[in-house]
DNA sequence: CGCGATTCTTGACATGGATCAAGATGGCGC
DNA sequence: GCGCCATCTTGATCCATGTCAAGAATCGCG
């Protein structure tokens, strides 16, 4: 059952960069058209080549965009939150060219793709910030790419977990997604993502179900090569 | 020699989505300081990790897009006239992704990043029209994620050579570009990309030299299965 | 807590694609 | 038009990764 956003809702989206310079009586107008529903995990948010009806943003829990063809299926991004998805789609009226689920139980909010144009139509603050955001996900993307494109398996997932490692700051960290995803996302199978994982052994990385520790960073970097123009993206 | 913008080169710019809807006064100022020069072929015009100082326009020739890790390279994308490029790095004063060099001779203009982010800040319906262009350029990157993660490499270049073959309208075309940066475009050897076209005979295609031909849409079609959701997007 | 379903791992094998080497083709400048 | 150089093709081989199958570990749920 949609709901309406509450105030406190609201006051999280303020704090994200798209929303922050918007003029409030457009942010408010946004709000008032937006809805909130919650949703159990492991259910199908958009498809792929639907209308983009709505900007969505994860509030709470996590969700996964993926793609697929001919049978295929893909692991495109994870969204955790506080984030939005799915703007490029909305920004050109264009249909999704990605389907998303949720990954956990999660809360979303809803906001009608006609009115986000409307307001980025009137307010100069808004669109401002919609273009740093899209140009942020456009060099994400390509720098995704470029790992698909140069790397080996073992290399992406090497500098993967160096990105996760760096974003936990010390030694342990849980993967944030079950490995057949992380499999699918890094654009191996998970009989590969396993013996990737055996791989790194003797770099002083170990895995025991879902955590990860790695002994020396420096060991592991000969290997993994990590470049700013590459791996500095969060996920 | 770098040489100031001439009224014929503003007028082909104007034309651009991108630079059609913004005020006179602003595109005038930005014509004020923009220079042309022309390279020859196989010119190094910008090198990843470089800051962003130019947004480039090319308004004649042909330019390749490409990135390197580690002793790798690969293409990005080719750049044919008249387009932009290397927009999302001046939006966001962020350095180049990848680099650029160019394919034949060519006539490129030079915008400095610093007046389009001056002029994006205060021309409302400029930043609108960078707008709809990033979001454009973010849709063509996830389409060729696509495509790359979820084909193998003869499909790729199926569905690659049916594009072409819908651009041109009958029957027959030339290849734009060498086939070595092809295989690269498409993320394979030269090798491979020239066992991947005699696969593709029996369905229909003949290739000799640059030129291709092909006989039956259809029968190609059913191998490469071409949806909008992946393949509308133009190169 | 225990059972069932899913996920994960491991091994054996198949295959797509890379690499290496050599020869054919083709474009370009003199 | 000839010769040189780069590109392209082809075949042989190797390697990375996908597939299939079976067993182990794990998770969720009653």
């Amino acid at each position: 059952m949609p709901l309406r956003a509450r105030a406190d809702e609201s006051c999280e989206l303020r704090k994200l960069e798209l929303f922050a310079d918007m003029q409030d009586v457009h942010f408010d107008s946004l709000m008032r058209r937006a809805y909130v529903q919650n949703f159990p995990p492991g259910i199908d948010l958009i498809a792929e080549g639907d209308p983009s009806d709505f900007l969505h943003v994860l509030l709470d829990g996590g969700a996964e965009l993926y793609a697929t063809w001919n049978g295929r299926e893909t692991s495109m991004a994870i969204v955790r939150p506080v984030s939005t998805f799915i703007l490029a789609a909305t920004a050109r009226d264009a249909p999704y060219l990605m389907s998303a689920r949720t990954l956990q139980k999660s809360r979303i909010m809803l906001l009608p793709s006609v009115d986000v144009r409307e307001i980025f139509d009137s307010d100069p603050a808004f669109s401002r910030s919609i273009v740093r955001e899209l140009a942020q996900c456009y060099r994400s993307v390509v720098k995704n790419t470029k790992t698909l494109k140069l790397r080996t398996g073992t290399e992406r997932l090497a500098n993967y977990l160096i990105r996760q490692y760096r974003n936990a700051g010390d030694a342990g960290f849980d993967l944030p997604i079950e490995k057949r995803r992380l499999a699918s996302y890094l654009g191996m199978t998970p009989e590969n993502l396993s013996r990737a994982i055996k791989a790194l052994q003797p770099y002083g990385v170990t895995v025991r179900g879902s955590h990860v520790e790695i002994a020396d960073d420096t060991d592991l970097s000969r290997l993994a090569k990590p470049t700013e123009l590459i791996d500095d993206f969060t996920f």
